[in-house]
DNA sequence: CCCGAAATCTGGAACGTTCCAGGAATCGTT
DNA sequence: AACGATTCCTGGAACGTTCCAGATTTCGGG
């Protein structure tokens, strides 16, 4: 008669054990006869018995969710991130939880305060537009790991990164290599990423004597990409360094739209190599984020943290550059 | 002492009053006193009180939680209609719950699995890798809506589509009026969507008397577009109306590869409308799907459910064609 | 056969919230 | 001043699970 899902007191009624041993029984503990396991695994198969997972958070204070944050999911370089830690998540039993749409502060705690209100295990933080105080707010609750902040550390809050000034002086070497010294920089950020590539950049530049010819093509965000860059080929630059690689494909179809040949007329290296890079006419040189290590790590420290580490640990990976036809 | 989360007995021990005026109180209900209501606030505020979901959830029945399963976060299309339906749920406030991965039917299932368990209210499936049965029997613990499955309705399920037909003989009309008559499909799918999509196309080409014209180049899932779009360069197609942007982007790729001039050489038209088909080179003319009104039509449906209706309905939209430089 | 130990099982108390029935104070009316 | 109607507040019982302490059964060995 009662119509609604199914709970384990069904199961124990029709199995004729008590709850308890119902509970035993099904989560696999040992303590239970053969017998009567099979009989109560059989029960809750028979009335369709699932567990429900919020009484069982509410009592074990575990969840087994995680969070994951994520600036937007226009960016394929983002996804990838998210599908990474979800593939390192799941073969622990973690459910992978994603709030997106992370691009303002205000949002950004918003859906923090929603991930922790539902409890969740630990959060992975893939936007840079968490204030630090946020952070740690946030921290108190479950242990925090971000990713892909770089450079200041913040208290109490785990880090993955790739070395993000090297990856920009992997791109820059490449670019001199190939006999270019008129190498721009194109970025719109203002975020620590944004900001480590361009100083890697520059000291790369520096690093080959091209410190005069080094020239940094700010945009807004939002904003066409294409006046910065037309006053930089008007300048003579040869090859573009673009911050990230939606960046270095607004380049590739700016000069498209120019019909400037590419890499003949203008070399074009991007960064992240997400999918983008490997769609792009012509295929887009770019530094290469080792996503699924950063994926894995970002859930082992989790793991260390739920283990009882309290000090802070941030990790650093090597980038590489994957060269292709834009250069 | 007790260091952990705050509970609202705490509240209510810090305000001096009972557990349940604070809950009535922090809810917002009426029938306490401004006075108070302002005395639980503050000291709700000064321990740092925040509500734990999961309790309120297991006492109340709704999770507010919406899980969204979608085929896979590496097509733009997806993302985009996830966001949209995103859009939709904040102002109710909702919380989406992202499932990804559900490109296979073992793993399907699992992940919806999972969001059951976690007693989401409602579910939204943006992949059709899920078999009719499996659905049912989500829709018995709470309503789902599929939205862009096509083709045949499942009983007991909601469903948003566009009308896909229609979008393919939008795509070939334009083809047709642009002079071209031999014009092939290019598809991967084997699902509804991609059917109904290539029914469309031969219907259109019959209508336009071009049916011996028509050509359809099947190509495995993961398998390269090359050797069937060279069958039919070779046999003189002049035009190729592929099934999503993303195939019309392997089109572009393969035809800049081969140095065919896009739309001079050969004419394409994209599905869906996506951030791809503004990305590409050149701007690739594509049929629009209304996906800000999917997902909130998506969304009022699970309404709908919520507020007690029983009967089916499948809403079908119509898709536009977006006309730009790759025709 | 009996005894202690091991194996198996059970009832009730949590977890943090909301819901419900009702108690206490306050008010306006006559 | 008494009355019912409001308004404001409270204690305890849910929700579905796990945890704990202990009760009961089974078993091996002398």
């Amino acid at each position: 008669m009662n119509s609604s899902r199914p709970t384990i007191v069904d199961v124990a009624a029709r199995a004729g054990v008590s709850k308890s041993l119902v509970s035993l029984a099904l989560r696999g503990d040992g303590g239970v006869s053969a017998a009567t396991r099979e009989r109560i695994v059989r029960a809750a198969a028979e009335i369709g018995y699932r567990s429900n997972a919020l009484a069982r958070a509410l009592r074990q204070h575990r969840t087994m969710l995680l969070g994951v944050v994520v600036a937007s999911l226009d960016n394929p370089y983002h996804t990838e991130v998210v599908e990474s830690v979800e593939r390192a998540a799941e073969p622990h039993g973690l459910s992978v939880l994603l709030a997106h749409g992370a691009r303002k502060a205000g949002r950004m705690a918003e859906r923090i305060d929603a991930l922790g209100d539902l409890n969740v295990d630990g959060l992975i933080v893939v936007s840079s537009w968490a204030a630090p105080e946020l952070l740690q707010a946030a921290a108190r609750r479950a242990p925090v790991v971000m990713v892909g902040r770089s450079l200041e550390p913040v208290a109490g809050i785990d880090s993955v990164n790739n070395d993000d000034e090297h990856g920009a002086a992997l791109a820059v070497d490449h670019l001199v290599a190939a006999g270019h010294e008129r190498i721009a920089h194109l970025t719109s950020s203002t975020r620590p990423a944004g900001l480590a590539r361009r100083a890697g950049y520059e000291a790369a530049m520096a690093r080959h004597g091209l410190a005069d010819r080094a020239r940094v093509i700010e945009r807004g965000r939002d904003e066409p990409a294409g006046p910065g860059l037309d006053a930089a080929l008007e300048a003579g630059c040869s090859a573009i360094f673009a911050r990230n690689d939606v960046e270095a494909d607004d380049v590739l179809n700016h000069a498209w739209d120019r019909g400037i040949a590419v890499p003949e007329g203008l070399a074009v290296v991007g960064y992240d190599d997400s999918a983008l890079a490997l769609r792009a006419r012509p295929r887009l040189t770019s530094v290469h984020q080792p996503r699924a290590e950063m994926g894995e790590l970002a859930v082992d420290l989790l793991h260390e943290r739920w283990a009882g580490r309290t000090t802070d640990r941030h990790e650093v990976l090597e980038p590489t550059l994957v060269i292709r036809a834009s250069t």
